[in-house]
DNA sequence: GTCTATAACGTGATAGAC
DNA sequence: GTCTATCACGTTATAGAC
């Protein structure tokens, strides 16, 4: 007999069922590209039980959306506002992460790109990420390297641009990169895997 | 009294007023995103034209994407088939003729990025990129550079990546970037300006 | 070649039985 | 809560007049 264990409601079984399911088909398609019978039959459920636990394809869009969104940059604040680490640290710090979590769901960059350009800025209000970053302890860390004259861009936009260049692109272009390189899934990963001991010290590199 | 002047059919003037009505809206918008009747309306034309000029959605789109991947493609292509620039120079043409390019259509790589991952190989394979850039005289002279020890990291694709991920991921993150560092357009634009310039510096420090 | 009207179909959403 | 059947609407595509 199992006691109900957790403090907070975490919804029924076919909630959470469809809500994944819905994750899968949104990343893969996007919103204009996806059926809500491609969510149902995903979720291997009835297509009316999608409005009776959602109200509606645009509602269910903008929790998944919101998920990944917040999922997204709370990596990034996570590392950037650890007061214990090292700015050199924080950027192996995100290298790693950032590359174990887009290898994990491939298709969350370009979904979250061609997304919030798409419904753009009510997506990107709903969240304090552009202060949770430029409050954090990284930029601290970052403007105190560069008045020493450690760094040679003062900027930090170019910074943060350099580095999530470095992480995201190649994913982004992953079906253009598999071709140019004649690759298939797991030589493209192992070239990932690779990166995320080389981007932190191509950025040291650049930035010197 | 103008002479028929070129030497190839144009298409007729509402033909053409079509397709580039269309490469805006599908730049935009996506192939799922976009209602013919959006095209229409942007060329000031009636939507049973669209069908007359052009047999159905479908085919429209696949007419402009092949345009838009070929135009991206060569202008990767002339640069790195030059046999009379070094690498450096190559270098510094790509970052040059990517970010005019792209300045002028910001939706060029957003576009292209979603558009392969939906409709996937069947574009690609009616390019021949991978070998165009496979062969071309710039990898010969990373190789040789590379040969010569004056390149720490000895896969090209490394290389390609990251020069392409410095360029293009800002443009794809443009409305992240804006929010983050608080920058209008037109101080986005100069961001993009200036990374122009230091884009081939970067790289340069980065594999040497 | 261009237009209006409409057909044919796909999709989001709901009513109502169980 | 879950299912089947169906509605209401938007969208692509075409027929047919001009």
């Amino acid at each position: 007999m199992r006691a109900s264990a957790s403090k907070k409601p975490p919804g029924t079984n076919t909630e959470l069922k469809i809500k994944a399911a819905a994750r899968v088909v949104f990343h893969k398609k996007g919103y204009a590209g996806t059926r809500t019978r491609d969510i149902a039959t995903e979720a291997n459920m009835n297509l009316a039980l999608l409005n009776y636990y959602f109200k509606s394809k645009k509602h269910l869009f903008e929790l998944v959306m919101l998920e990944t969104v917040t999922t997204f940059f709370q990596t990034m604040g996570f590392v950037f506002n650890d007061e214990s680490t090292s700015l050199e640290k924080k950027i192996e710090l995100v290298a790693e992460k950032y590359i174990e979590l887009i290898m994990k769901e491939p298709q969350l960059p370009l979904f979250m790109m061609s997304e919030i350009r798409n419904h753009g800025a009510s997506i990107l209000e709903k969240l304090p990420a552009a202060n949770m970053i430029l409050n954090s302890v990284f930029i601290k860390q970052f403007k105190e390297a560069a008045d020493k004259g450690k760094i040679s861009e003062p900027d930090p936009i170019h910074f943060l641009m350099n580095i999530m260049g470095l992480i995201v692109f190649p994913f982004i272009s992953s079906p253009m990169i598999k071709k140019i390189g004649k690759l298939n899934d797991h030589q493209f990963d192992s070239l990932m895997l690779y990166r995320k001991k080389r981007i932190p010290v191509w950025v040291k590199a650049m930035f010197k």
